[in-house]
DNA sequence: GCTTTAAAAAGTAAGAT
DNA sequence: ATCTTACTTTACAAAGC
């Protein structure tokens, strides 16, 4: 009995010395992406779930935490993209995903596919667009998805594309170089997406 | 309802010669070959005709991948076997060959809103940041498929042809039942 | 888990022209 | 700006780390 009891000491040790580990480089992750507490307090929830359910086994602690992260930021309604979260963590973008795919199938956690339009308002503040500018972005990536110009394109491109057309329309014009390097994709994505946008909506003006 | 066209793009085999290769011996003698043990334990072969590649290892096993029907799988494998068998004479006529996945694609003729098909179809994993494909896993046929929004389809894991060509025909029924696609 | 092979789908990226 | 090459995903076997 006296060993088990030292054995149940020492394991708990562990979990309770591997939980810190985790909340603190959760919270470091969270701070470098400028997250919300409510935001981190979501991934939390997520990492314990996993553990509880042991998850964490043959993954690292950094992995899980990034992914709980990324499940956490996706359900928040303000998602960062798998680089973002690989860049701020030690963890692969790969990895990142492989993990997440795991605890979203484990927890039986079903998030659907980020939309574009969560993205708007990080990277319209990020441009200095008014809100003109991001509610004719979102009417812009509503039209698309209804005319089915949305599916297997990255969120984060048809995003920029949009916030970019907005912007001319309502004459707060920025470059597709700003947009793109705030959005993260190529200058050659956003033209292939607004030229979609633009040919197959009717939007009434030309770039 | 008409059956759905597939087309085969790639066929993986594997076959056991039941007699064990000295590849130290073998790799220098052969063409178009690479063998680089500390990069991968087999010996990778390739013919132009079948256009195939095969992993040769010391065991005896083979893997072969690229052809675009079993018959030229099997083609390829035996003119590969032929080529080893020229440097060890030991090698028996008759071995086992086995089909192990069958890789095919398909159109289904109408353009799918894959958000809309992650709702409502199950079993589905849909990540347009990774991949612009949804992955479906069907458990009867075991196969897994990839929907476009194109409408295009590739089917993996099968065993045989028929069941390439069930898995995306039942694929196309499913979408028909959930209204996902028009008949 | 990784390494190597092959092939398709469609989107995105990077370097060259 | 457009072309080429290449990487993302799926499945699978092989031997060894």
């Amino acid at each position: 009995r006296l060993r088990k009891w030292q054995r149940k000491i020492r394991i708990s040790g562990a979990t309770e010395r591997n939980l810190a580990f985790a909340l603190s480089e959760l919270d470091r992750d969270s701070s470098r992406l400028g997250l919300p507490r409510s935001v981190r307090e979501s991934a939390s929830v997520v990492y314990r779930n996993a553990v509880e359910n042991k998850l964490i086994r043959g993954r690292s602690i950094e992995g899980v935490v990034a992914a709980s992260l990324y499940a956490a930021c996706r359900r928040c309604k303000v998602p960062r993209t798998l680089d973002e979260i690989a860049d701020v963590s030690r963890v692969s973008k790969k990895e990142v995903g492989r993990t997440y795919r795991f605890l979203t199938r484990e927890l039986h956690i079903r998030l659907p596919p980020t939309s574009p339009i969560d993205y708007v308002p990080r990277f319209a503040s990020e441009l200095n667009l008014s809100g003109v500018v991001q509610s004719k972005a979102i009417e812009i990536i509503n039209q698309a998805m209804e005319n089915g110009l949305t599916s297997g394109r990255g969120p984060t491109g048809v995003a920029a594309a949009a916030l970019y057309i907005a912007s001319v329309l309502l004459g707060e014009r920025k470059t597709q170089r700003d947009v793109a390097d705030i959005a993260g994709v190529t200058e050659v994505t956003i033209r292939n997406r607004y030229k979609e946008l633009t040919e197959q909506l009717d939007m009434g003006v030309n770039l | 309802m008409a059956d759905v066209e597939i087309k085969v793009e790639n066929i993986v085999a594997s076959a056991t010669l039941g007699k064990s290769l000295e590849l130290p011996r073998i790799a220098p003698a052969l063409e178009n070959v690479e063998y680089n043990l500390e990069q991968f334990p087999g010996l990778v072969f390739k013919l132009k005709e079948p256009k195939t590649a095969a992993l040769i290892f010391g065991s005896g096993k083979l893997v072969c991948t690229g052809a675009k029907c079993i018959e030229d799988s099997i083609k390829a494998i035996h003119m590969t076997v032929d080529k080893i068998r020229e440097l060890d004479p030991e090698i028996p006529e008759e071995f086992e060959i086995k089909i192990q996945n069958i890789v095919a694609s398909a159109n289904l003729g109408k353009v799918l809103n894959l958000e809309a098909v992650a709702l409502d179809l199950e079993n589905t994993e849909y990540e347009p940041e990774q991949f612009p494909g949804l992955v479906y896993r069907l458990e009867d046929p075991k196969v897994v498929l990839l929907l476009f929004g194109s409408g295009k389809v590739v089917c993996t894991g099968a065993k045989t042809a028929d069941q390439a060509q069930l898995g995306v025909q039942k694929t196309k029924e499913r979408l028909i039942e959930l209204y996902l696609i028009e008949e």
